[in-house]
DNA sequence: CACTTGATTGTTAGCGTTCACATACAGGTG
DNA sequence: CACCTGTATGTGAACGCTAACAATCAAGTG
């Protein structure tokens, strides 16, 4: 009975007084070895580091954690983490901190209600993390963030720079632009647009874009319509689209062919197939652009041409931020960091005619 | 100077000593108000909730993980997140585990080489995970893992069965038989297949399934294809396809038209382009099923009959299985779970002419 | 009324690290 | 040779919490 509980007792895991114990030195000399102290005579490091092999010795975190105040750990929130852009953000976010020495905890979130962004910061909180990504694309959830004062520090990401928080985004007006010029540039007489959901910052920087290209280039611009990211959503504005572009091309003849900027790959997706179903040919009755360059997009029906976002950069800036402010104590709110995505051309947009 | 630091260290975060001061009670106390401990008197209660509330205290999690030998975090290791299947399986992990009030590290793995796997699996170890989800798609890695020999609880996610660690997969191989099984009944004469990279089990599985159900149709079996998941591959080997199918077309009329189930919705993509380009229809010439039912499949073209899996129910079971480890405290090797995946049939599958 | 019972609170001792400090010894210096 | 300097080690005290054990008091019980 007495030997069972010693067994019991002797099973959990070893401690740094037992490696020191075997290694015949004291706990403080193995964590200088630990630590990579650099006065430590080689041949005790030796025997040290013998020991914490034999003994199959791992440092508790939780009792370094306590003691250094640091937990070495990084919490990110994030919504639509199956979706490519938000998910290869992630990515980016997690290699860029592992690299650092930080481990990443992640909460996930259906909807982005002010309780539930509260509710996951709350729970990273109680976890100890050290600062928190914030991945933002609603309004609603900036301004619900704004109120939340969070005491940690917290970075951004695709929630624009009205915040008092260092921010990362990709330069969505740039890539609307891009996608937008190329097709004016290419002879399109009017561009269309499709835009996101109206609460979505990408989806207004896109829209936004889109408008002053067309504005600056003395284009009229289109009522937008608007979809919900989805492909179905792509689908259904596709065959609204359609029908004006048959009657457009049925009443005056020839004047310059139409194009329509879609803000995201999926949508873009949807639309391809409801312009086919009406029997409009992409690009010869319609050219389109999407936005995101998800993997599949190289290979719709036509190839198509869109924005390309690098989500790793934008992970791996955020690291550096959320990093930077932790070591230099004092917040820096006024660091914002913007990538420029980039066009990639496919036949989408490229009139074989041409 | 001294009153500078003075303030720095009033800054710190207060301690549960610190509410007890406030409160007028002992530390203890409020320690059981915060366990909801039963026998604390209603009225000290609120007492140090407000305390707690005026001071925003948050108990300290390295602390308690300390004494309490648990850190509520689980580990999660993963490839290729930034696809639709390993992000979706991801994001029901998650979910379930901070259902359960546990917190969940990930780190992703570019490739999945044993080092790479074994410095995965350590970093969460150092980092005192409790237990550890591995999703293990690769054969090569399942091996690897074999051999590693995990100190804490392990739960394998698309790993197959045959580890002694409990699993969760998808019925790939029932998947395959749904997909080969209703190309077969829709009056198709042959079944192509398409199938993944060689060691991805997954693969295999998909290849046996299909496999299986022609030979007990008693239906010759061609020579499967190989991709390597990406739509890119599924564009080369649909052009080959393509001109099998014409020559054969050609050659002997009627003979009941030809199908192919590709091993994923990716490549299905891929082909689809190359046979529209080949001059062939999709599903008159060559119906086409896929697998994994990614959002844009049911907006290719034509729309892809394809297996849906479902992601949500694999992360809650190996959350369900991992956590059963760290209650009854023995290991149960034996536990495996298998998911159904279901078919959804859509066009590509349904010539027009039926 | 002494005696058990249960509710409510407090006291003390770790958990396994790191940090600040003390100690010991070697080699140079005046 | 006393004295400083730098290297190499050890000692003791936190860090902030929970668990185990006391202690106190009111309410029943025989």
């Amino acid at each position: 009975m007495s030997r069972d509980m010693e067994d019991a007792a002797v099973r959990r895991p070893p401690t740094m007084t037992d490696v020191a114990q075997r290694a015949g030195v004291s706990h403080q000399t193995v964590s200088r070895v630990l630590s990579k102290h650099p006065h430590v005579r080689e041949e005790t490091r030796e025997v040290v580091l013998r020991a914490i092999e034999e003994l199959g010795y791992r440092r508790n975190s939780a009792a370094r954690a306590l003691v250094t105040r640091r937990t070495q750990t990084l919490g990110v929130v994030a919504c639509h983490p199956a979706l490519f852009g938000p998910a290869s953000t992630l990515l980016g976010i997690e290699e860029a901190a592992r690299e650092e020495g930080y481990t990443v905890s992640t909460v996930n979130l259906r909807r982005y209600t002010r309780t539930e962004l509260a509710d996951a910061i709350d729970h990273l909180q109680d976890r100890g993390v050290e600062g928190i990504v914030v991945i933002v694309p609603q309004r609603q959830a900036v301004s619900a963030l704004k109120e939340l004062k969070v005491q940690l520090p917290v970075v951004t990401v695709e929630g624009g720079h009205d915040l008092d928080l260092p921010s990362v985004s990709v330069d969505q007006q740039l890539g609307a632009r891009l996608a937008t010029g190329h097709l004016l540039a290419a002879g399109y007489g009017t561009v269309w647009h499709v835009a996101g959901p109206p609460d979505w910052l990408e989806a207004e920087a896109r829209s936004a874009g889109w408008r002053a290209t067309l504005e600056e280039a003395g284009v009229q611009v289109p009522a937008p319509l608007v979809g919900d990211w989805t492909p179905l959503s792509g689908y259904r504005v596709g065959q609204e689209l359609a029908g004006r572009v048959a009657a457009a091309a049925a009443g005056r003849r020839s004047a310059g062919r139409t194009a329509v900027f879609v803000a995201n790959d999926q949508m873009a997706l949807g639309l391809l197939r409801a312009v086919r179903e009406a029997g409009l040919s992409v690009p010869d009755d319609l050219a389109v652009v999407g936005f995101d360059d998800i993997p599949e997009a190289e290979f719709f029906l036509p190839p198509l041409t869109t924005v390309r976002q690098n989500f790793t950069a934008v992970g791996q800036a955020s690291i550096r931020l959320l990093l930077g402010q932790l070591d230099g104590q004092a917040a820096r709110p006024d660091e914002r960091v913007v990538i420029a995505p980039s066009l990639i051309i496919r036949s989408s947009s490229v009139p074989a005619t041409h």
